[in-house]
DNA sequence: CGATTAATTGATACTGGATATCAACAAGGT
DNA sequence: ACCTTGTTGATATCCAGTATCAATTAATCG
């Protein structure tokens, strides 16, 4: 029915091999972030489940990411934004427009890490590199 | 006296071309973080300058984010940091041990920029970037 | 210099994201 | 069914940052 993009693992089922229980509200939390196709803010969850707590709506969200199911973004103004990870390493495009968040990888990157490495004193543990772009359907839009 | 790692241009004149004022706790706030030689938060400069607003001192530090004086970057964890721009277009490494920020450049990462360009659609308009790393002193104190 | 005008200040209240607290509750093993 | 321990959620709190607005002050003009 719905184009599965990537097919998700069963979310829950990985809360629980990190030694998480498997609760009502954990599975309502994670159905409602499994639809998200696009980028979400905890809030946002909040508003759709009014039957969850707000604490347990964001300890959830946590966990989620803690387990790299849910990457959290930083839009251009800095207001945090989560996505639903659906590469396993990855970057994103930020539209500044619509705001709508794409996921990219890039071999390039991953070589640039080591390149830079070697100029940097000390050991790369991480990295953070997001895109602010103008997506086509913006720019379509701003020519009128 | 002080190894002056680049000449910092006078910043109060900076914002005054930018059509802002010089008044006393605009140069206050300028006078505290231009000694900062590693990152802070506009909380430690409210404590810093009791003499100053709250408000002002987080006013101040947008303008001079605006101006580009100052970068702001997010720790490993989220949090919120700013940093004296002493290079012009640069990126940042964050120690995870110390919590010391670098900036470096790299002109593989403004190429890099340009091929990843072609692969997406729509326009670069920006990017964020940040390096988590253990640095020197930390890879050193952890090895006992 | 002193008057005028518009920018600036800062105390206060507020927003929004997120976490701490803690008593009530439920999951899952025995 | 029972017990232990993880989980929940209402509430309070925290933190970064912004809105408000009367009082103040910088820069300009005469």
């Amino acid at each position: 029915m719905s184009p599965t993009l990537s097919p998700q693992p069963d979310i829950m089922a990985m809360l629980e091999d990190r030694g998480h229980r498997s609760t009502g509200p954990r599975r309502d939390v994670i159905n409602v972030v499994e639809r998200k196709m696009d980028s979400f803010s905890a809030a946002q969850i909040c508003d759709e489940l009014t039957t969850v707590g707000r604490a347990t709506v964001y300890r959830t969200v946590k966990l989620l990411l803690e387990a790299g199911v849910v990457c959290k973004l930083a839009m251009p103004n800095g207001d945090p934004a989560y996505t639903l990870a659906r590469i396993e390493h990855h970057h994103h495009t930020i539209c500044v427009g619509c705001g709508t968040v794409g996921e990219f990888r890039d071999a390039t990157i991953e070589r640039l890490m080591r390149t830079i490495g070697s100029d940097i004193s000390g050991e790369i543990v991480g990295h953070r590199m997001e895109f602010f772009i103008t997506c086509r359907d913006c720019l379509a839009k701003s020519k009128d």
